[in-house]
RNA sequence: GGAGGGUUACCGAAGUGGUCAUAACGGGGCGGUCUUGAAAACCGUUAGGGUGCAAGCCCACAAGAGUUCGAAUCUCUUACCCUCCUCCA
């Protein structure tokens, strides 16, 4: 959510901002002028029945003051009347329109955000050399199924598309992934997090995820469910409704959420962990095979709450925290600017880093994110209300990154470091968190 | 799952239909005055939101709805917490 302020004050401005998105610049100025036209008159509307309020707040103190049953009587009857005008007015209606209008206006790109889509995103740093081999090299999914890393067959048979178990060495590479990560943003003063995965709607409402991504999301009620007596599909209004995280950085903001932040606990960084969640509607495709997409994936996940000004300063921690993961376990990697268009719509400024996975090379190169680092500045705490308090209270600012994703990264680890009798060389920060083997 | 009890400020807690939410009373933290220093005492502060140039006004007693001229107080719904029973890794 921005700041309704900004529109207040500068419509044009920030119609020309919005547009580096690529959205249009009459569209969004007539969207503004209704928006200033409904904000104009809630306040008009707000205003009136305050003042009707204090007159009947007035009235009242005078009842209980009132010196005989006839100007009790009157009284009673001055307040009555009051009553009933305050109980016509409705600003619910309006301000939930204006509500509606400001949810869906994204993030505003920071000024150094390249206007455009996808097209404009520019390589800011390159991470390791591009691998080469000689001899003919095997995609992950036969190197995770031939060394016995991945079943994704039997995944099919108790799970369904989209998921795959992990067996022996490929269970043990996962842990060992997440291990290395565990210890590096502990060593770095980030706070461990395990949230649980099922959370309620409100705070998917309050990390925006509800309820206009609802599609998205894997929701659950204890009334759902096939042969259950009753059984039906899970709803909001149902006591029972949770839904599985898309990421845990949906329960971390919302661990501080409608609270304000005394100073000295600021910056609070946390790292989190959890599987994810996301279903993926329209998303697969025949070049998204194995473990590249999937209903469920593990990340970890830096968060930083801190002061506006500060924003900068964490942002290039952040990113340079999840480069450093990269170049730990020698992957060759690049770090992506992303244009206007292709930032999130919660975010002001995004930096992708991708991991090559040689047997994509087709597609844009080879490049799959395995973090996403960005600043939403006030935006995600302007909705999820997390303040602090300096001369006056102040939305903090909330940057969040990968640190990492783990499904992105086997596959580019089997296929970088595969050698010419089918095996896998393992990253040497790894072999400690696997009993010393140097070879899958 | 069953039966009770609760939710008011930083903490404890009073208030049971208007005269106590500018929140009684008790306690802790931080800052200040005083002091050679400390203690004590005193003052300020320790979570708010909306609107307005401002004075101010409105809202906030877990959340929502209702009864009433008027609700912290009465009724209903929901959430959360505690105790006991039941169940359980």
């Amino acid at each position: 959510m921005i700041d309704i302020n900004l529109i207040r004050e500068g419509s044009e401005a920030v119609a020309k901002t919005l547009a580096k998105r690529g959205y249009e610049i009459e569209q969004v100025s007539k969207m503004f002028a209704e928006l200033l036209k409904l904000d104009a008159k809630k306040r008009k509307i707000q205003t009136e029945g305050e003042n009707l309020r204090a007159e009947r707040n007035r009235l009242n103190d005078q009842i209980s003051k009132a010196k005989d049953a006839t100007e009790r009587t009157n009284l009673i009857a001055g307040t009555k009347v009051l009553s009933e005008k305050i109980s016509k007015i409705n600003i619910d209606k309006i301000e939930k329109k204006i509500f509606d209008i400001m949810a869906g206006i994204p993030n505003l790109p920071m000024e150094e955000v390249q206007s455009g889509g996808k097209e404009k995103n520019r390589v800011v740093e390159t991470i390791g050399v591009k691998p080469t081999f000689d001899f003919k090299p095997k995609d992950h999914v036969e190197l995770c199924t031939s060394l016995g890393l991945i079943d994704y067959e039997r995944a099919a048979k108790i799970s369904g598309r989209g998921t795959w178990v992990y067996t022996n060495m490929g269970a043990r590479l996962e842990w060992a992934l997440l291990n290395y990560f565990v210890d590096f943003h502990t060593r770095n003063g980030y706070e461990f997090i395990m949230p649980p995965h099922l959370l309620n709607y409100q705070s998917g409402y309050a990390a925006g995820q509800f309820p206009k991504f609802a599609e998205n999301i894997f929701c659950t009620s204890a009334g759902a469910g096939i042969g259950t007596k009753g059984g039906k599909a899970p709803k909001f209004s149902d006591p029972d409704f949770r839904f599985l995280l898309p990421t845990s950085e949906t329960a971390i903001i919302n661990l501080h959420r409608d609270e304000i932040i005394p100073q000295d606990k600021l910056p609070i960084k946390y790292f989190g962990f959890s599987p994810c969640y996301r279903r993926e509607i329209g998303n697969y495709g025949n070049s998204e095979r194995g473990m590249i997409r999937g209903f469920q994936f593990h990340k970890i996940e830096q968060f930083i709450f801190c002061n506006k000004e500060d924003d900068e300063q964490y942002f290039l921690e952040i990113v340079s925290n999840a480069e450093e993961l990269v170049r730990g376990l020698g992957l060759h990697a690049r770090t992506v600017a992303l244009a206007a268009g292709d930032v999130g719509g919660a975010m002001a400024k995004t930096y992708d880093i991708e991991v090559y996975i040689p047997s994509m090379t087709s597609i844009e190169g080879g490049f799959k994110e395995v973090s996403s680092c960005s600043t939403a500045q006030q935006y995600q705490a302007r909705r999820a209300a997390i303040r602090t308090k300096r001369t006056t209270t102040e939305f903090v600012h909330t940057l969040n990154a990968s640190g990492l994703a783990t499904s992105r990264l086997i596959p580019a680890i089997v296929e970088q470091f595969q050698t010419a009798d089918g095996r896998v060389r393992v990253p040497e920060v790894l072999q400690k968190y696997l009993g010393g083997a140097k070879f899958l």
